[in-house]
DNA sequence: GATGTTTATGCAACATTGTTGCAATTTTAT
DNA sequence: ATAAAATTGCAACAATGTTGCATAAACATC
């Protein structure tokens, strides 16, 4: 890994107050390498089956507490994480983007330009997050 | 159950040229009784534990195929699906509506009302579908 | 309504995914 | 270097989903 890198990952957790473990540093490696969101699964191949799925588990609901990733809806019975790319707090999330999913070679991106469209509810309703996925063929399959 | 019910998802299973069963007369029975999307668990749940863990699962299957329910997109391990209201076909579902989850009483539903927008993707990027979940609190819960 | 044929179901066995308690290890603060 | 706090790995468990196969139910034909 370069010592840059790892320097962005440190600083990553230090301002989350995090501390500085080697599962928590290799997670996030893999979240920057990857160029799309991740499942769990991928973490158990990615990482040389070197961490306890416990341990994986645990590191991802601690990102997601701190607001470091977020998931994205799918309608399997996976979840997959992204890492957040805006500087997202414990308290305050702000990823309004569309998420893709390719048919093709079945990459979940981030699409951070292009935003959350307004939806307008019926009466009644209080809306507090919309996610939008689209699926179809991505840049780099067609 | 209804004498009408019960007719009306006769005719349902036969246009789909599905022959017809307990497991899946029950099962749309619950889907029409529910006024919202329903998980594995709850058949288990509502049918009584009647039937068989594997047969739910075949017969939802089933029901995916014929276009007679969909599903609706999570961030985490469930499932759930909702009957299609539209005359969704085998080969063409035209279920073009946002889905709506409670945070109050955990209900996700179709509101078949509020059209998906248009989404305008960067360039390179093909969309062939578009889900909107919408999360908040419902008009019952307010 | 009885017949054979096709289809669906239930069961067992297994695989995958996720959770919890607790002792051992690692990290951090002093 | 040491003590306190936090994280990790392990075991045990729970929930969810899949497959093969024998039995049972539904369907089409007579
Ligand atoms: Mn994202
Ligand atoms: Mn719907
Ligand atoms: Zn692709
Ligand atoms: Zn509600």
């Amino acid at each position: 890994m370069l010592a840059k890198q790892k320097e962005l990952i440190v600083q990553l957790l230090r301002s989350s107050k995090l501390s500085i473990t080697d599962t928590r540093v290799k997670i996030l490696e893999l979240f920057l390498k990857s160029n799309g969101a991740l499942e769990h699964a991928d973490f158990e191949k990615l990482s040389g089956k070197s961490f306890d799925r416990v341990t994986i588990y645990r590191t991802l609901q601690t990102f997601l507490d701190k607001g470091i990733v977020h998931k994205i809806p799918t309608t399997d019975t996976s979840v997959r994480y992204a890492i957040c790319k805006s500087d997202c707090g414990e308290h305050d999330h702000h990823d309004h983007h569309v998420h893709f999913r390719c048919e093709e070679c079945g990459s979940t991106r981030c699409l951070e330009e292009t935003d959350i469209p307004v939806i307008s509810l019926p009466k009644g309703y209080d809306a507090h997050n919309v996610e939008v996925v689209v699926s179809g063929v991505c840049k780099e399959c067609k």
